[in-house]
DNA sequence: TATGAATGAGCCTTCATTCAT
DNA sequence: AATGAATGAAGGCTCATTCAT
């Protein structure tokens, strides 16, 4: 099919490397096919990323089999470990990942739709495990900010795998590996924003007084 | 200057869409200046690569005017603001972020050089940093886990940005903004790491009797 | 056609200097053709080669319509008349000889194929009339020089047609004048041939006795 | 120097492969040397082949020791192995003859000159012997043919190397060799110069009369 | 609807030549 | 007189795209 081939193609070896003759090759298609379809090669492109909109999440779907339900310390492990099994999961659609990657660096018109569609959905569902750890009524910045430390964590793995493979050549990312890696990221981003929930109780209570000579510390080191 | 030029092509528009005409034509040479200087396309990209080795780092050096004897939670705050400034530092040369990106995506044999000379420093930098601060004997795997928990937190920031853009457009990145990431992402480490800390002596008391009940949990959950 | 027009300009310019432009621009064909049809300029220039094997031939049969139980002195006639007219035909694909010329000074690997297919077949032939025209038993070596004496003699009017009509500016090659060619490389060879075979019948007879006189002196004379 | 350089230069890949820089390097000079010194690289071309006008006759001379009052049979064998040294001599000035195979595909204005300095002597030189071995009063065209057949049997190992290296891989031409060579070539001549002498005479003898039969069957052979 | 032969713009690179020193 | 850094025209080749079938 020429959407998977070229989802492959592009993953691989990005969008102008890419030959619109190598997709057409792989898909077993004409060398016409791409342009006779989509119209031209940008085309294909976006059809591929739109095609592929949560696909990946039909595999290992945010909460992993942990109900809604459940207490957020376990709902955030299985987001994490959700997120890490995505990442190194190296199967057929893999190149998923790359592509967004280089979106990241390339912006185009489809990444707007991937964060509406896509990561939106799964930044309110780890806002809300956020929340709920943080207790008491969280502002949203402090949400959104340690929402982004615990996907930040994941998002290293996949971003910085070819550093951290030359770094660290006996690091392996073993399905052992991976489930300490999760391991660490939720005690670490659990017991950050158990601090975090603690100090924003303390501003909370402090705030109808002065402010606290921490706050005061802080602004002043930032100058 | 070539270099210069290059580096701002390529970061631009990645390697191959980078053509020798374009960055001639911005460095006001000859369409032959590439080949005659550097040999080719490939050595010119090397060059702009190695050239800047160290370049970011004078400006925002990893200490930022902390001295090497001071507390180790003032040397991750200074570690984790020279990380941010960097990111968001838009001058001349914030290309050589998105070439480092772009690397990551298809590495090159360049990558090999930049985390030999340049990443590996930042590294064990940042590593001694987080090993005081776990203090007693830190097992290498925890130092190498907490590092990059901590340094993840502001990579996100660069790879993520056009994602953060679009989720929250009302975020902006001000100079004070960096300093409030700056804080979080101090603070947040600060308590997961001190967390760790605990963790991790408990465990070297306990290692002389029994495996604790909290790492067989762990242990449970990872299979 | 992109061969013809290929040959053309190879012959006309040399490998090297051709520009596949101008062999499109000949064949009315796009810029591309050489590469889309042949992959690249040298395969182009094997197929040149290999196409035009045995089209000569095809025009001047090595034998000439003399049939092959003729005697060897017509057949050898044959073989010169053949040769000469290959070399002063300038018809539309003249410019295979030039080809070959080229060959010998610069050989590339598509002169292995050329030898093999083309030029070892008209060296058994000359080497059969040869054969019988010495008699007897003939050895190899003496068959050999004999028919490179022959070939030579021939040859030279396609090597060093530029001298000659320099040295010798009233020399036509006419028609006419080919035949006085071919009549005189035919009697030439075939009185040296007859006095060759009489040399070596006497070392045949002389062998089982002494080295013979004159054997004596031609190796006096090579020191 | 210059000269010498762009000697080896042209004769090893022909004047279009070679590059000035090859030759500027090879003597050791600058880039600009070669239009500094003659103005561009053909007019270095011409230069090169001038400057080497006679310098390979100085080595070999035609008569190779043997006087002029010598009978002619011992001077033909001695312009034989002469010509024959000169074509196997790999020393370092060999590329000469190179050049002048070169001139003779691609003749350049620097053709005119060689013929008229040095190829004219040599053939007026085997004119002289050949004229002498007809004896009687041989007619020109007689001496022309019969001194291009002897000329013709030594070109042909420069001429057709290649060609009789890659059919007779066993085929060596080391000093004994060129020494058998030139002993067939000789006395192959020798054989068909007498030939000739003969077949002249008796011509001489009958024109008086009607056309031979011989030369009636030659004339109808050739239509 | 689908093909694939053919196109042509544009790429990297080479190389003889120039020009300020 | 000689240099060598810099030039720019031109080469081979790639590849998305077109068009007749």
């Amino acid at each position: 099919m020429l959407i998977e081939a070229g989802g492959a193609v592009f993953a691989e070896v990005g969008f102008h490397n890419a030959t619109v003759r190598e997709i057409c090759r792989r898909a077993g298609a004409n060398i016409a096919a791409v342009n006779y379809h989509f119209g031209d090669k940008d085309a294909l492109y976006r059809e591929v990323l739109a095609y592929y909109q949560g696909r990946a999440l039909q595999k290992y779907p945010l909460d992993l089999g942990v109900r809604p339900g459940a207490p957020a310390t376990e709902r955030l492990r299985a987001f994490v470990r959700s997120f890490l099994l995505r990442i190194f999961d190296h199967s057929s659609d893999a190149w998923h990942g790359k592509l967004i990657s280089r979106e990241m660096i390339d912006p185009t018109s489809a990444l707007d739709a991937i964060v509406v569609e896509r990561i939106r959905p799964q930044a309110q569902h780890l806002g809300g495990i956020v929340r709920e750890l943080l207790g008491g009524e969280p502002d949203v910045e402090t949400v959104r900010l340690c929402s982004f430390s615990v996907v930040s964590q994941c998002l290293f793995y996949h971003h910085c795998q070819p550093v951290v493979c030359r770094l660290f050549p006996e690091q392996k990312f073993s399905p052992e590996q991976v489930e300490k890696l999760a391991d660490h990221i939720t005690s670490f981003s659990l017991a950050a924003i158990k601090a975090c929930s603690r100090r924003g109780n303390e501003a909370d209570a402090k705030r109808a007084t002065t402010p606290s000579a921490s706050s005061r510390r802080r602004l002043r080191a930032s100058r």
